[in-house]
Parts: structure tokens; C-alpha cells; sequence
DNA sequence: CTATCCTGGACATCTAATATCCAGGATATG
DNA sequence: CATATCCTGGATATTAGATGTCCAGGATAG
């Protein structure tokens, strides 16, 4: 999996505590010393994908295109990394005998079935996770990260 | 994920058909059309798991190593793909405001371990689906699969 | 002894992930 | 309006991993 789903979601997450606020991907990269221009790109998928708002110019930068109540961790790892689950599969049934060419053996392949199986509940997992909810048990264990998260971006280099 | 998983799950439920009888990479691969260099690699890997036996020489090939009802989905998974999740932790809280160099942030972060969960309840299900399960499900849409994969594997050239 | 076939390493190729750069457009501010 | 800031998107370079081939060596049946 994309190394920019792990950005996108510690990005989410900070800025779900700068509502209202607009922070450029610069300080967005700055925050966990990563290269910026290629953040960006993630941050313009997760922008593409209507998870975040973007403004051009001074004052510009991302913010929550919504409440982080209606973020889940999928939305973010379709946005970045993809809607194609992680096992592909590629038909071999049709190279095997008495293959029919019409059908799609993505459908009725029994491998391709319990596979798609195991990918959807992985993926109800991760739909029933938002991003508050993350955010709240972050404050749990650490009460002063709002306010850390805040700070840092206030005192970060634009 | 490697398209070798969906050759060696494939080739697993034949050898299921073939028990006692050792078939050569050359007529597995034969089977799919598959690449024989290639898919014996794929082989080598499960054989070093333990799921397949191999014999060398005249009259050598791959068996099942055990019982396919012993051998599930995340079995060959873990020969073919590896034993690492599909998301993998970089811990870049190590680079945000307040980090702790000793912690293992693997472990420690919300974000680390909501993906984490996500994974195991995937593996949960493929770890719960054995080539038996798959063979039988095989055998209930089509009777005659197990004769024509015996079939097969007579006529391919070896 | 010989033909067969697995083993494992070396090597080549191709694709996707990672990363950078820049020209262009949008916008806040003076 | 002029300017500095900052997103947008395309082009490009680099790297790692997936895919695929080849061969020398060893095991074994007949």
C-alpha cells in the first residue's frame, strides 16, 4: 500500500483540529519532515476525491471538505491508493479447461470470490472508522495534541 | 498483491485432486499457460513453507504437503506474499511535535493500529478458508472439475 | 549411466512508487 | 493594479519491486 495513505490520514487528523483554518501543503509537510511536492499530490487526490478543500494563493491551503465524523479511513485509502483491491484477479481459469470466454471469472471463480470475501471486510473495518473517531482516542491518550498540532503549525515555516 | 498468490491457490486445489501423485512444474504451469521458470519459483516458495513437497528426478513434482483441509487461503499468502501487512507503519510521528525516540510507534499509534485491526480481521477470514473448502465449493458448481483436472494432468506434456 | 526434474542464484525487463521541477492560474494584500 | 503566495497539473527522473529467463548443480528413477 501507498506510503501517502499513512500521510493522508496523520494530515486528516491534524487538520480535523484547524477547523475553519486553511494550511498550506508546505506546513502540512513540515509537520513530519516530508518532501512537500510530493505530499501535495496526495493532498490534491484527497482534494480530487472531495475529502479536503483547497484555496489558491496567500492565505490558501487544505482544510476538511467536511465533518471528520464523515471521514472514514477508506474513503482516504480509495482516494490515494486506489479503488482496486489488493488480490487482482487475472482470469487464469480461462487458460484452464473447458473455459467458457464469456464468462467472468472474477465472478465465479471460487478463489476470486473468497478473496473479494476477505477484502470487504477489511474494507467495512476501515469504513467504520472516521477520522473523529481516530482523533478522539488520540486525545485520549494525549490530551495536549490538539493544541500541539495548532502550535506547530503556527510556528512552522510557510 | 503478487500474482503468484492466485497461481499457487489454483494450482494448490488441483494438486488436492491429484493426491499421492507428484506433477511437475512444467505441467502446472502447462495447465494455466503459465510461465514454467516463474511458477516454479512460486512452487519453491511454498515447499519452503511447508505446504508443498517436492521430489526430485524422473517421476518427481509438487504434492500437497498435508491435508488441504490444513492448508488455508493466508497459508499461501504468507509463502507467496510475504508475512507483512498492507500497510506499513513508517511511524512519522517520530518526526512530529513531542516524540518519543524510544517508542515504538507501531504499536503506540491510533492511525497504526485502526489499520492493523482492519488487516487482521482480513487475514481472520482467509486463515478460515482452507483448499478444501475451496475444492469442495469447486466440486458443487461443477462435478466433473477433479476428473478433468486428473485429465489434464494426463495429456499435458510433461 | 542417463534422462528427468527440483534448487537456487544470477540476471534482464518492466511497472509502479517515490520524488522533483516548472509553467500556469487563482487570490489576498497593499 | 502589482506582487507575493500557493494550488494545479503535467513532464520528468529515480528507485524498488514484480515479473520473467537462464543456467549450473544436485537428486533420483529406470
Amino acid at each position: 500500500m501507498n506510503e501517502g495513505v499513512e500521510w493522508a490520514m496523520h494530515s486528516c487528523v491534524n487538520l480535523s483540529w484547524a477547523p475553519g483554518e486553511a494550511v498550506t501543503a508546505k506546513r502540512l509537510a513540515a509537520f513530519y519532515n516530508l518532501p512537500t511536492a510530493y505530499l501535495n499530490k496526495q493532498l490534491q487526490a484527497l482534494t480530487r476525491a472531495g475529502i479536503l478543500t483547497s484555496v489558491s494563493g496567500p492565505k490558501g491551503g487544505f482544510q476538511l471538505a467536511r465533518d471528520p465524523r464523515d471521514i472514514s479511513l477508506l474513503d482516504i485509502v480509495v482516494a490515494i491508493d486506489g479503488p482496486d483491491d489488493a488480490f487482482r484477479c487475472m482470469e487464469i481459469l480461462k487458460e484452464g479447461p473447458g473455459a467458457d470466454a464469456r464468462a467472468d471469472y472474477t465472478k465465479i471463480c471460487v478463489i476470486s470470490q473468497a478473496m473479494r470475501g476477505a477484502e470487504l471486510t477489511y474494507r467495512r473495518e476501515l469504513a467504520n472508522r472516521s477520522i473523529a473517531d481516530i482523533a478522539a482516542e488520540v486525545v485520549r491518550l494525549n490530551p495536549s495534541a490538539p493544541d500541539n498540532t495548532r502550535n506547530r503549525f503556527a510556528n512552522l515555516k510557510s
